[in-house]
DNA sequence: GATAACGTTGGTCACGATAACAACACCAAA
DNA sequence: TTTGGTGTTGTTATCGTGACCAACGTTATC
């Protein structure tokens, strides 16, 4: 900046003014300055920036794992609006694991981000206390925690299996599974699995056909495995939901591979109205927790909260997913 | 860390080297002035030390879109090897557009990343000048430049599509369509129809049967309606290559749909080595071009980079991908 | 013509950490 | 006792920018 400065022959406070939007300097001051500086190959140093004016443009993201669709939406959602205030998001994997959730939040706050996001309610009690110390906004989403941290938008992980089983019902179903949700890591999984069993008694049905699949992520692949243990143990089975689409399709697969007619011997449902949902031969039944939306009026709860100088009060902003009935649960005939 | 150091009773010099790795701290003035750091919830803050040390710590990485699991399987790769090292990924998004890729990479710039990673090997020139005057390593990625910027890891999508030819020829095909890679957006895939062309004219084969598929990112539906077209233009193809692996599985539900039997009446291939390829009903013949390597071996490139001290000479890494045979082009009966 | 108001510009210092160097205590070997 | 080495700690100056205040020339107002 000293350089350019130089060169154009002004102080360097005016060249830092005329890398600011807002500003006060004379239109063409600025333009010879720019115009120099981008000749003499001068990029703005934000590090610098930041330390100064005690703002860096971050929003620091955790999300479970980059390789998800649903994720992806709601992060790519959140940086798109976000990019249009000139904030950044700095993301980070916890890979389901709330003691890496820990290390990655303290690296995140490290870099003095000017809001948190985190996926998910559940978190070690160190991770609570930074989150709470920090300062700065706190957003928790895709779920509906008990005792929030700070604001939440998300939904009821457990409500939208209610609603799945509902459904089943309805189309004449009663011996329904549940694939998925049986380790620790995947809380929403978990969460979702809590929700069938409550469903499944609320209707006085059985809700012991339960089919683990392992560590998260759970994808095809680990679907079409307990679809198969499925049916070499529970052939009775009439109608089966699966944590995750992915799971959903995988499940689906094995169906066709062994010759299961899907929906008239086993209707599958599913959860995250992945593309995969809609396109699939059957299409499959799935919920929608409209990632995108997540993202969306998260990037305004925080950039709202930024404006805002005074303390506001936490906000709770619950998502209503939504039943996307395929012909994979299609009343049998 | 003024306040550490005056509640441990030593110097800020001393917190400061507390607080890193390989200084020189007596074991137990560490340990007192960490336990005490924490008690009063200090975090530790990068600005300040990036800006005197002039070491960042960030790999700036910039992607098409965070949603597609090819990308996301080299990001993924790339920051667990990076983070090994204590090295964090900036992450931004070029939507498939070389004019957003030039303000993203201006942004990224100016957090004064230790190195770059772009996905992709055609740029504005403004985006090479401001990569080429960065000062730091460059490496391009998914693609093999014919005048590289820097470093390079990657592969020829050509070359891909050469090797999908000569295994369709071979199974007996001739009429052989392309899906995909008609407009500018998407540079790999105009790269991999070109190779798709350059292949059939080899082979002597005619290469005018190609159908769009629109604005990247093309997915599962954009295949399925492109085979609809081709299924209704020239009904009497006998296999067609595809884009990538999403919208081959479009393609082949799209056949479902109208029972035209994969691969008897249409075989069907793909790209990327996706999950679904593995996993769908035939299983999709393929390419896999190892994302995960590409991502790893970036990292361990940049990591060589930043460790030696000299300028060393830029480095061409070629990642061979592998065709993977699946049920979707097995020879007509 | 005097005064105030405005837009623009410059000078100074601080943001929170670290590089570089200096200095100290301690111990082993000469 | 002296010397030199080792390990640990402190002091000073600074990284590149922006907040703050001061000052300039110009114009509006009375």
């Amino acid at each position: 900046m000293k350089d350019v400065a130089k060169a154009t022959g002004v102080s360097v406070m005016t060249v830092s003014r005329a890398f600011k939007r807002d500003a006060s300097v004379s239109a063409d001051t600025r333009d010879l300055i720019r115009k120099t500086a981008e000749e003499m190959g001068y990029v703005f140093d934000t590090t610098a920036s930041n330390l100064r004016s005690q703002r860096s443009g971050f929003i620091a993201v955790t999300i479970p794992s980059i390789n998800n669709a649903n994720f992806a939406d709601t992060v790519g959602a959140l940086s798109e609006r976000l990019a249009e205030v000139g904030l950044q998001v700095l993301l980070g994997y916890t890979n389901y694991d709330i003691q890496q959730e820990e290390h990655l939040v303290e690296q995140l706050l490290r870099r003095r981000p000017e809001a948190i996001v985190v996926t998910g309610g559940r978190h070690t009690v160190r991770t609570r206390r930074l989150l709470s110390n920090a300062g700065i906004p706190v957003v928790e989403t895709w779920d509906l925690p008990e005792t929030p941290i700070g604001h939440v938008v998300g939904f009821s992980n457990a409500a939208t299996m209610l609603a799945l089983v509902d459904h089943l019902v309805n189309q004449g179903f009663t011996r329904i599974a549940f694939i998925g949700g049986d380790t620790g890591g995947d809380t929403r999984g978990a969460d979702r699995r809590r929700g069938y069993i409550a469903a499944m008694q609320q209707h006085k049905l059985d809700a012991s056909r339960l089919v683990g699949a392992g560590q998260p992520p759970i994808s095809m692949c680990e679907g079409a495995v307990a679809m198969g243990k499925l049916l070499d143990q529970m052939p009775d089975t009439e109608a089966v939901i699966c944590v995750s689409d992915l799971s959903a399709f995988g499940a689906l697969t094995e169906c066709m591979r062994r010759g299961v007619s899907v929906p008239d011997q086993m209707a599958i449902a599913g959860f995250g109205a992945y593309e995969i949902a809609a396109i699939s031969v059957p299409t499959i039944t799935t919920v929608n927790p409209f990632p995108r939306d997540i993202g969306r009026q998260t990037a305004e709860l925080i950039i709202s909260e930024l404006a805002s100088d005074s303390q506001t009060t936490e906000k709770v902003i619950e998502i209503k997913p939504q039943v996307t009935l395929g012909q994979s649960t299609a009343k049998p005939r």
